[in-house]
DNA sequence: ATCGTTCCATACGGTGGAGTATGGTGGAGA
DNA sequence: TCTCCACCATACTCCACCGTATGGAACGAT
């Protein structure tokens, strides 16, 4: 529901309509919707952690981690569209925190991969903060419907653009 | 109001309150609440197609245009915010077209700078994508609370990061 | 002076969604 | 067999909205 229509569709009514059952039963598992908000968006954010260490840990050369980030966009679409759900939802008070983090954790990894490079912290860091940027102006022009199609010739060449630009061949 | 709260925040009670009248008022003015946010919008975009014009349409050289456009995310706070804003209701029926059209204006006029540079029309198309992306991006970040503040040093280091990385010296 | 128009207030109805109060049902144990 | 409890349904209250119906007050024109 969050990826399809975003966090105001987590609706006690209309999601016990759509499961079958009835608020009387919902309020048995859950205190309130706040409560059950927080459930999933945590539980997405377990799976996100997981996803970040078993597709980027493992690569270890820092230029195909950095690589493999940008391609990853086109694939795993439910949690990017989750990701993008929550991104126009940043002022609530439980999505924030949790963008917070998740960003964080994500520029983490890519500044440690721009370090391993050999960059210094503070040009790591910038570049971090770029190519993360980059993403999520991505996600933004997505959500506009002015983002080339993921499975088009167009996508693959604007992406082998973003790395060549974002990506020093050599330092 | 939609700067500091977005477009849900223009409710017609709320906003009548606000202005020491009634909604009785209110709708003597307007027909109803989407007529007040599609004129409001509007306003807004007329404005934004203005500031285009005079503050990138009167730089000649091409580099110092896109300079400018980036320089301009630490002025016209109002804007920027408003234009934040909008881009967290992206699914509502009245922002995304105008959303596009914006967005549309501002990556062709970055593209036509790239393309006065030298570049194939491929090539700024997707310059011109990638330096939208990037200011969208932070845009999130600063909604997000993980952007470096517009009047520190930080702010100032990243910028010319990016203008570095994104324009060209020569070509 | 009267009348119509403009502008605004009061009061009401309707809707969607959160949360509560309370009654019912089926199945596991004493 | 009886009882208890986990689980679920029904039927409300409350609240924040949008929108309407209607009754004025100020004011210019005839």
């Amino acid at each position: 529901m969050i990826a399809e229509r975003g966090i105001r569709a987590v609706a006690v009514e209309s999601l016990a309509r759509r499961m079958g059952v009835t608020k009387g039963s919902f309020y048995w598992h859950f205190p309130n919707r706040n409560a059950l908000l927080e459930q999933s968006l945590l539980r997405w954010e377990k799976h996100d952690e997981a996803n970040l260490q078993v597709f980027l840990g493992a690569i270890a050369d820092p230029r195909d981690r950095l690589r493999s980030f940008f391609r990853r966009t086109g694939r795993e679409k439910l949690t990017h569209k989750v990701y993008s759900a929550l991104c126009s939802a940043a002022d609530h008070p439980l999505v924030e925190p949790l963008l917070e983090r998740v960003a964080g954790r994500r520029m983490q990894h890519i500044e440690a991969a721009f370090a391993e490079i050999g960059f210094g912290s503070a040009e790591a860091s910038h570049r971090a903060r770029l190519t993360y940027s980059a993403y999520l102006g991505f996600l933004q022009l997505q959500r506009q419907h002015q983002a080339p199609n993921l499975s088009s010739g167009e996508f693959e060449a604007y992406m082998t653009h973003v790395i060549a630009t974002l990506i020093p061949g050599k330092i």
